[in-house]
DNA sequence: AGTGAAAAATCGGGCTG
DNA sequence: CAGCCCGATTTTTCACT
């Protein structure tokens, strides 16, 4: 876990984030690094994890999920097995947190539609109170850390 | 747009979303393909909008952000261009999503510590009630549609 | 789906502060 | 001594058939 990143290693980050496949040499060109310069920086950081992977992004509606949810769950005591079982079953749950305060996990949902949301969320009652938010629109889609 | 996928599409999607900087070559082996045959695919899906782009995943502890929060915006009025001016200046903000219910906004913040943390909920708070909730741990960390 | 030219990744070695 | 640059070899990409 290097913390000492200068800003060649931030302006790496900014465009391996922006465009995760981009030619390393292209990406020396950008950051004002010869190709071999640029490659052993993002193997470094790779290796330092900082770098944790790089993964195509995926345009939800385009797959067929049209609606994405928020569902806070408030689940009392603490099995958190079958959650954990619920996770891998479901691979329409796309993220969970477990997070402080009255909810005790919170959880991004895409279904298909209404009827397969309910479905989901009726799962996740299962194991406390499922508190649902259907989301309009994306305002600010996810970007990494150093974007703007 | 196209929301007809083969098995095959869904494959590459799977394959792309775990690394996205496989070479095509070996993408296609892995999806029983040819190397032009997995490009023809692979562009196809870029082209209707279904890959959206790549990214690399970077770790938010790694790079300084050692607190990750929920903060819930009910957000009084329609006046949503002070929030989005907001968005673009703090990148912190890492995600923003609009959904249905009190809470008017979901956001998703990355901060160096607790005082950073309540920087950002001060500037947030200026638009209406702010609900934040501290991530513990990502239970299951964001993965695209369709993974295991 | 195969082919050949262009481009990029990889590796080794030498240079500078 | 870490970090960068250069050039040769292998691999991948791309346009075409």
């Amino acid at each position: 876990m290097a913390g000492n990143l200068d800003a060649t290693d931030w302006a790496i980050l900014a465009e391996l984030q922006r465009d995760g496949r981009i030619p390393l040499t292209e990406l020396g060109r950008r950051v004002s690094l010869s190709a071999s310069a640029a490659t052993e920086r993002v193997k470094r950081l790779e290796a330092t994890g900082v770098i944790t992977g790089y993964a195509a992004r995926v345009d939800l509606a385009a797959v067929g999920y049209a609606v994405l949810a928020i569902v806070r769950l408030k689940y009392p005591g603490s099995r958190h097995e079958p959650l954990h079982r619920l996770l891998a079953e479901r691979t329409e749950i796309l993220e969970c947190v477990r997070v402080t305060g009255d909810d005790c996990y919170v959880l991004k949902v895409a279904a298909t539609g209404m009827h397969h949301l309910e479905e989901v969320v009726n799962d996740l009652a299962e194991f406390g109170s499922a508190n649902t938010n259907i989301v309009y629109s994306q305002t600010l889609p996810y970007r990494g850390p150093g974007l703007r």
